[in-house]
DNA sequence: TCAGGAGGTTTTAATTTGAAACCATCGTGT
DNA sequence: ACACGATGGTTTCAAATTAAAACCTCCTGA
C-alpha cells in the first residue's frame, strides 16, 4: 500500500493523496458511502469484493482519516463506517471522475445514471475550473508555482 | 489490469474509468503529460518507476485512448507520448485530486506548489459543483437518477 | 569502430490480491 | 441451556501483479 515516492513527487500535491485512495476499490467504497452505505456487509454486497480486501481497504481509509467508525445507529451491536469531513471533501473528485466516465465510457445510446439536483431533478452542471476573475480556465491557462519559502 | 466488475457496478459511471486510470501510476503519468513531458525517458526520470511498469502503463493509456504516440517533434527518431482529447479531459479530475491533497496532506506551514492562472499568477478558484440554476451543491443536494429507457 | 544513450523487453523475485475456509460474537427460537 | 443463523471479520494459500535488474536493439557522435 505505502509506495515509495520519487524525489520529485515527495512534495507533490497529486502523489500524496494517491497513497490514500489510489487503488481501485477505495474510491468505490467512498462512493458507496456517499450513497448511504454504512455497514461492512453492505459494502461487500454492493462491490462484490473479497472480505479480506474490504477489510484492508476500510482499515486504510480509517488510517487516513477518510472514514471513521461509529458505534451503531439502529441498535445493532456492530459498528458502522461513515465518511469524515476529509472523506466528504472527496465529492468533487468523485463528480469529476463520474463526468469523465460518462463522457468517454458509454456508447452514445447507452443508458446511464445522471447526477441530478435533489431540489428539481435537473442534471447538475459540468465541473469547471475558474480563475479568480471568474474566467473558466483549462490546463493551458494554468501553471504550477512554488511560492518562495517564508523567511524562517 | 482488467478487473472484474460486480453486477452493481457494471453500469456505473464511476467504476468504468477506474479500469483505465485506477492505478497509482497512470494519473501521475497524465499529470506529467500536462506538465509537458512527452518522452519515455522523461516520464521514467520524473516518476522513478521501473521501465517495464512505465511501458505497461503507457500501453494501457494508449489502449484506452488517453494518450497517443506521435512520430517526433525535434527530429529524433523516437516517438513521443501526448494526451488525446480524452486525456486532456482529465484536467478537472486532476485539479480535484490536487486541491484535496493540498487541503489534507500538507502541514499548515508546509510549502507546496499552487495552481495559478498564467495570466496574472493568482491561484485558481476552488472547484465547485453547481446546479443548473447556479447554486453550489454538495453531496447532500444531489442524487443519482437512472433515466427511463427510451421506447426501443 | 567503438562508447554511449534512448527506448524498450525479458527474466526472476517479492509483494499484493482474491477465493475460500475458518472463527468469534450476538440475537433468536425452543 | 442450547442450537442455529446472521454479521463481521481473520487466516490460509494459490494466483496475479509489481518491481528490479539484466539484457537487447537501434541510433549517434567521437
Amino acid at each position: 500500500m505505502a509506495k515509495r515516492v520519487s524525489h520529485r513527487d515527495s512534495m507533490c500535491g497529486v502523489a500524496r493523496p494517491l497513497d490514500a485512495i489510489g487503488d481501485w476499490w477505495s474510491l468505490l467504497i467512498v462512493r458507496d458511502a456517499f450513497d448511504g452505505l454504512r455497514r461492512f456487509g453492505e459494502f461487500q454486497k454492493s462491490l462484490g469484493l473479497a472480505k479480506n480486501i474490504l477489510s484492508a481497504r476500510l482499515r486504510n481509509l480509517l488510517a487516513h482519516g477518510i472514514m471513521e467508525t461509529v458505534p451503531a445507529s439502529d441498535g445493532s451491536p456492530y459498528q458502522e463506517y461513515v465518511l469524515t469531513e476529509k472523506g466528504r471533501s472527496l465529492f468533487p473528485l468523485l463528480v469529476a471522475l463520474r463526468q469523465w466516465g460518462e463522457d468517454f465510457f458509454f456508447e452514445p445510446d447507452e443508458a446511464h445514471v445522471l447526477l441530478v439536483d435533489r431540489k428539481n431533478g435537473l442534471p447538475v452542471r459540468r465541473l469547471e475550473l475558474r480563475a479568480q476573475d471568474g474566467r473558466v480556465v483549462g490546463a493551458e491557462d494554468t501553471m504550477v508555482w512554488l511560492p518562495p519559502a517564508s523567511p524562517e
